[in-house]
DNA sequence: AGCACGCCGACT
DNA sequence: GTCGGCGTGCTC
């Protein structure tokens, strides 16, 4: 027997099938799909099995060492969606299988993840004459019980039971088990209002494969989601929900578990790598009923798929931005026309392509326009800084310190957004004007007020914050920047008497704190809540009654043709924190782009206009829903060769791609990253059948080059 | 990817 | 004379 293997290195050049011989003993154990353990080079590595065969064309075969797994690991599904990765991000076929999996099932001959036992104790049949009364005392536990655990016998010494077992009395087996446990919670299950069972039914009857569901903030989206689950269930039918990582948060689990209890499996980053491991082995073993994870759960190997749910559907975390550069969105779709299944996207501010194939009729357009209980959408105002910028102090505009005011004399809470994207902290020379750069990236160094240093985000490079300019030699540097921690100064300074609480990078990055900070907000042991982009996100506080946006505007300016959408759908989203509760809601965005339509409608909570003032942008720009986009990054250690080579890119592009129309070779906006010079091009088309197999041929020939490499990003997300 | 092989400069 | 720098090429 030979098997063709697909080896775990990711690298163009081995991205192919390596054939063994089978040695007699371990025939029985092989199926494609599984792990096996391989002589490559000097080296010994894991791999898949992806075919099996009696010859092969080559001669010196050498043995498989062994084979690892009981159950395979890639099922037929996997398999066929894996190929489906690679034909349509063009990425190698080990990263797309790879990317489907955890840690613990990946081919990889390090990171091993093992399944945790417990030792569990039986009683067997035994002459009670021969123990001792201390014997007798243990056997007593057993009492009304089959089995204890050894945490059950924690109090009992080892030596004690051990005896025990030596003599027959008892007996141990070793028993799985799960290392993530989930709180037991009360069951509880909302009454839907009429207008969430018109959507329910809409979509349970629809004879589209996707439904786009157009709901506004606080109009009770999730239970939408929930309902549609369990009219699945009952059908004996599976389902798969995806949120952004950034909202998956405690407050959206546990009202799941509200309402299906322990047949859930969470698959998020939160999780340690073993809880993973264990939470995809529920799955695999039927387990479970829904996963509910981020990007990479719409692979799970859920069988009697008949719904995935894809909340948040606009959000930019859906696209992978490594290869392999899939979407979940299109995964998800690929997935249920194989099965069958339904696809629902939901959003208040969905991106215009989806919109618009709502509207085309592409899919299935459903609209949820009241908030639930006849609540009222807070009441949005917005400040211009050019004409308050004397008044105001420091980051504060008048009309926003009087709104926080008030709201903390009633004893209610804020949320105050700082909209940092793009204008991170850095540190710039107040007397030559010089910004401090990494060395090896052409990117500012950002400054962490907490341990004082100065890092770069790309390759990690830090160095210790000095006040002395490295150019003019004069001590002038100074942090430029707004990051959360000068707001916070400022906040302490201005309502000396309130409670803050800082939500960013900084403060969530250690496990449990994201939950922890939630946790306390909600139970009102502070007053302000302040932070990035996380507190926009599907957070829902009763007693928030005043949102505000310290600058609205800073998304704006990034060069990127989406930040007017990413704009509006940012303060669409945190104005709808406030309010939630029994009292109305307030929101206050300060900016100095006043006018802008962005901000004018996002005001307005009018999603349907700025959809029409955008989508006029994008045909003029000729940017997607209207044109396809594709982005080639050329890059090489070797400035001049990544020239030479992205014009050779051009000219191919130029000759087989007659429908397209062709930007650049130009700098890639970072133009170094860790000494590597990148080059991009960008490919906007309408109509052009063949662009996957000239950009797939591309990119094999750049497989076989060495010093130059090719990477091809179809639908990017940013440019 | 990572290891062996191979071909040129500064050391005991 | 040799140790070791890292450029190149191959892995069933």
């Amino acid at each position: 027997m030979i098997i063709g293997v697909l080896i775990e290195i990711t690298n163009k050049s081995v991205d192919k099938f390596f054939d063994y011989k089978v040695p007699v003993n371990l025939i029985s154990k092989i199926n494609i799909g599984k792990r096996v353990k391989v002589p490559f080079a000097s080296r010994i590595l894991v791999g898949f099995i992806l075919e099996i065969k009696k010859n092969s064309s080559f001669d010196n075969l050498k043995e498989i060492i062994d084979v690892i797994d009981d159950e395979v690991i890639l099922n037929a599904e996997l398999l066929s969606l894996g190929k489906y990765l690679h034909d349509k991000t063009l990425a190698s076929l080990i990263s797309c299988y790879q990317v489907m999996l955890p840690k613990g099932y990946k081919a990889s001959i390090k990171n091993k993840i093992n399944i945790k036992y417990k030792k569990v104790y039986y009683l067997n049949d035994y002459d009670s004459c021969k123990l001792n009364s201390r014997q007798k005392e243990i056997l007593n536990l057993f009492k009304d019980k089959e089995k204890l655990t050894e945490d059950d016998l924690e109090d009992i010494s080892k030596a004690r039971l051990n005896t025990l077992v030596k003599n027959n009395i008892l007996r141990v087996e070793f028993e799985e088990v799960y290392r993530f446990a989930y709180d037991n919670v009360e069951k509880k299950i909302r009454k839907l209002t009429a207008d969430q069972e018109r959507c329910v039914n809409n979509i349970l009857n629809t004879d589209k494969t996707v439904s786009l569901l157009h709901g506004i903030t606080g109009s009770g989206k999730t239970e939408v989601y929930m309902e549609l689950i369990a009219r699945y269930l009952a059908k004996g039918l599976k389902s798969i929900v995806l949120v952004p990582e950034i909202s998956l948060t405690p407050q959206l689990i546990k009202r799941f578990e509200e309402r299906f209890g322990k047949k859930l499996a969470l698959l998020h980053s939160a999780l340690s790598e073993g809880e993973k491991y264990d939470e995809y082995r529920r799955i695999v073993k039927g387990e479970v009923d829904i996963v509910i994870g981020a990007r990479s759960a719409v692979f799970a190997p859920i069988s009697n798929l008949g719904l995935i749910i894809i909340d948040e559907c606009h959000s930019d975390s859906y696209k992978q931005d490594n290869n392999p550069r899939y979407n979940a969105k299109d995964v998800a779709i690929k997935r249920a026309e194989d099965n069958n299944a339904k696809v629902v996207l939901g959003s208040a501010t969905p991106m215009l392509e989806e919109y618009a194939r709502g509207l085309k009729k592409v899919y299935n357009l459903v609209h949820l326009d009241k908030r639930v209980n006849g609540k009222k959408m807070p009441n949005i105002a917005i400040v211009d800084m050019n004409k308050e910028i004397n008044k105001a102090k420091g980051h504060f505009s008048l009309p926003l310190i009087n709104e926080i005011n008030r709201v903390l004399e009633n004893k209610e809470q804020v949320i105050l957004l700082l909209n940092r994207r793009g204008y991170s902290s850095f540190v710039t020379c107040s007397n030559c004007g010089e910004a401090i750069k990494c060395p090896n990236c052409d990117i500012t160094l950002t400054y962490h007020k907490s341990s004082n240093i100065l890092r770069c985000h790309y390759c990690g490079y830090a160095i210790n914050y000095v006040v002395t300019c490295p150019k003019c030699h004069e001590d002038s540097l100074k942090d430029l920047g707004v990051g959360t921690e000068k707001i916070e100064e400022e906040l302490n300074n201005l309502f000396p008497f309130s409670k803050v609480i800082r939500m960013d990078v900084d403060t969530t990055n250690k496990k449990g704190s994201h939950k922890k900070i939630i946790d306390s907000f909600s139970k009102g042991e502070a007053d302000i809540l302040l932070g990035t982009q996380m507190v926009a996100k599907g957070l829902d506080f009763p007693n928030v009654t005043l949102v505000g946006v310290i600058n609205a505007d800073t998304s704006l300016l990034l060069p990127d043709f989406r930040s007017s959408e990413k704009t509006f759908a940012l303060l669409n989203q945190v104005a709808g924190r406030a309010g939630r509760g029994e009292k109305e809601g307030k929101v206050v965005f300060q900016t100095y782009n006043a006018d802008n339509y962005a901000i004018y409608y996002a005001k307005e909570n009018d999603y349907i206009s700025f959809y029409k003032e955008e989508m006029k942008v994008r045909k003029l720009m000729k940017y997607p829903p209207y044109y396809y986009l594709v982005s080639l990054n050329i890059y090489s250690k070797d400035k001049n060769l990544a020239l030479i080579e992205s014009k050779k890119c051009e000219r191919v592009c130029f000759k087989y791609l007659d429908k397209t129309i062709i930007l650049g070779p130009s700098p890639s906006s970072i133009f170094k990253i860790q000494n590597i010079y990148h080059y991009q091009i960008i490919l906007k088309y309408q109509y052009q059948d063949n662009i996957y197999k000239i950009l797939e041929k591309l990119v094999n020939y750049y497989a076989t080059i060495n010093k130059v490499n090719l990477e091809v990003d179809f639908n990017p997300i940013y440019l």
